[in-house]
DNA sequence: ATTGGTGCAAAGACTTTGCAGTATT
DNA sequence: AATACTGCAAAGTCTTTGCACCAAT
């Protein structure tokens, strides 16, 4: 069978994701492993998230028109979008209680949910980058 | 100064996104409105879209990866996307208590909050649209 | 030494724009 | 009659794929 390889491309973007404050778009992983490799392929960070999504470490968050990925395994969490500085970040409080197989109004079963709360991120609440 | 002139496909397209179940992708669009006007072109509905959102009349829902448009004005809501047949609903209750200005810990103020439930409508639930 | 991975460039998919004919005012 | 609107096709933008060279095993 084919082994997936360790290489530095793929390393150094999961570090990237890893490290970030919430989900990346193609972009920000693009920019952000760049610093450490500034050769890097668009290809290469378009195969390696798919590669990561196949392999369950990461995945797909859609947020303001967009596709972010994710590390997996953080658990039940949520997404807060700052309408300053158009970053992402993961919020580890859930505000809404709605158990898998809770039957809301209209006959539509729920299995999960997804939360995204927009405003200022503390940064931006204090000016340091509003704009 | 130009006037926006009414036209059979603006009309047309205003009414599918008024008659539809929840947001609608610019395919659906498309096809729903094409009942009425075969010869539609997609150039029209990416127009029209842009024009009706410019005016105010609608808006873009991002979710699941897709762009959406749904009618501006219908109050506070949030969407069900049903994991059986891929549609999505617009849901009139609203599972949290977020007013705007609250201060979630970390000290994230937020302005708004979106919600999005996935689970069986209750069509798939009666395996009437499974698949 | 093998063979999977990478970067580049070409190819796809989706969205926007230019243009000439059409329809609304 | 004037001019905004439409459909078609070309042009963009973003994502995927093909290929020759490179690197991990």
């Amino acid at each position: 069978m084919s082994a997936a390889r360790s290489t530095r491309q793929r390393d150094v973007i999961a570090r990237v994701l890893h490290d970030a404050e919430g989900p990346l778009a193609v972009g920000d992983v693009l920019a952000r492993a760049r610093t450490d490799l500034p050769a890097l392929g668009v290809a290469t960070v378009y195969r390696t998230l798919k590669l990561l999504t196949e392999q369950g470490r990461i995945h797909p968050v859609t947020l303001d028109g967009e596709t972010r990925y994710e590390p997996s395994g953080k658990g039940h969490h949520h997404h807060f979008s700052c309408t300053g500085c158009g970053r992402v970040f993961t919020l580890h409080t859930c505000p809404v209680a709605l158990p898998s197989g809770t039957v809301y109004p209209g006959g539509f079963v729920v299995e999960a949910h997804e939360v995204t709360l927009y405003g200022r991120c503390p940064e931006c609440v204090q000016g340091q980058r509003a704009g």
